[in-house]
DNA sequence: GGAGAAAATTAGCGGTGCTAGTTTTCGTGG
DNA sequence: CCACGAAAACTAGCACCGCTAATTTTCTCC
């Protein structure tokens, strides 16, 4: 018989299965990535994908875990001042997100089995130990970062309003004027909003632990 | 013929099915939450939900929305210092979806047409409005509540780690102890982590603006 | 060169959201 | 008072879903 068995040279790979997929949430959004759907584009039928993975949602957390991975935790990380590391971490994080919307409803149902997202929280963890920050206060510290960058995202990509104000009913809302309703509008506010929040969490922390604040190295005694 | 057709008394009504679907998801999570089932929790077979509800995702976007009709915004609609009520308005939130972890995962995916969600913007926005805030402000600073709580939420609530330890590698971490990466840590964490970040945010805005830091009614010249 | 793993195939199972069409009951206007 | 349309339940079933099983072919390694 010939028909069509193992081939010659493998027709899929952990890789490519996963940038497929990628691009395939990119384009058509996370309920578009069906197994079916996906072996289609990558031209084998389906089944053939549990070569590869032993199951869908272990695809998905590999296709955030590259998401993930574009993430740049190096100014942290380098010993610098704890306030720019973070800034700049949650700038690059937030960026990493809004350059894959559709994946972070995925990301949001948890860390799961990521070594990406791991390697991210050891790296910003280290860096804020590093800067002499005691450990318990470095953890919270990280996770308010997540916590602001990934409610932020989620807002901001996320499934949003109808783009049809007359959708809603406006007498409901009396302070609330149309244009919060739009969606263009909300996009608007979210980028203000992060930027503006992320600086006032990082004074506030400066604030609340003034014997960190110096820039550089901590004071060794 | 007497095949069951329409009963005497109907059999569901929104606010039933509603209910249902929410004790349903609280008890064995999202995916539980098939039409099919849910029908059957009804005593009522499949189909029927569609005379009261035209899709799925309407059925979801009810139950969200009666979780966060929970929330209380008393406090910063009530005039009192600004302060006082994002801090309660926050907490309150938080603990609405601590109360029905289960259904996070779904409002993540996008505030859709919720009239309590709108609701509670509305009144949150009006409130800080009423305080002094210049409405562009208030805007933004309600947002930065929102993402902090979902993002909080999310991190707490959702499918989290896996709970035995030895599923990582340690030394690929080495910052990381083996700690954090069981689930029982993380949620001591998160809990602390969203207090002090809440206080830190709101002692940042209070330092970026302190013309409103004043507790009560904004100065009127 | 033989053994066994690996990578593709097809067939198919149970479940999903939802539609179509039917029957019975309710509510209402003439 | 009763006819009639809307409403609310039902059954049947469609297209799709994630995934398993069994089969065939190829590669790798001893």
């Amino acid at each position: 018989m010939c028909g069509m068995a193992r081939p010659r040279k493998p027709l899929l790979s952990r890789e490519r299965i996963v940038t497929t997929a990628l691009a395939l949430i990119d384009a058509e959004g996370l309920a578009a990535l069906s197994t079916r759907r996906l072996a289609a584009e990558l031209g084998v039928s389906g089944p053939s994908l549990y070569n590869h993975f032993t199951t869908k949602d272990e695809i998905l957390d590999a296709v955030a875990d590259t998401v993930i991975a574009q993430v740049d935790v190096s100014t942290l990380a380098s010993g610098a001042d704890w306030r720019a590391g973070l800034l700049d971490w949650a700038r690059s994080y937030r960026a990493a997100l809004a350059a894959h919307p559709h994946i972070v409803p995925f990301l949001a149902q948890g860390p799961g089995l990521r070594p990406a997202g791991l390697k991210m929280a050891d790296t910003a963890f280290g860096g804020m130990v590093e800067a002499g920050w005691p450990p318990a206060l470095a953890t919270k510290v990280c996770a308010m970062v997540r916590y602001f960058v990934a409610g932020s995202a989620l807002g901001s990509f996320a499934r949003g309003f109808v783009d049809d104000p007359r959708a809603y009913d406006p007498a409901a809302y009396p302070h609330l004027g149309q244009a919060h309703l739009l969606a263009e509008h909300q996009r608007r506010v979210d980028e203000g909003a992060f930027e503006a929040g992320l600086l006032a969490l990082v004074d506030g922390l400066t604030l609340h632990h003034p014997e960190l604040a110096a820039p550089g190295r901590p004071p060794r005694i």
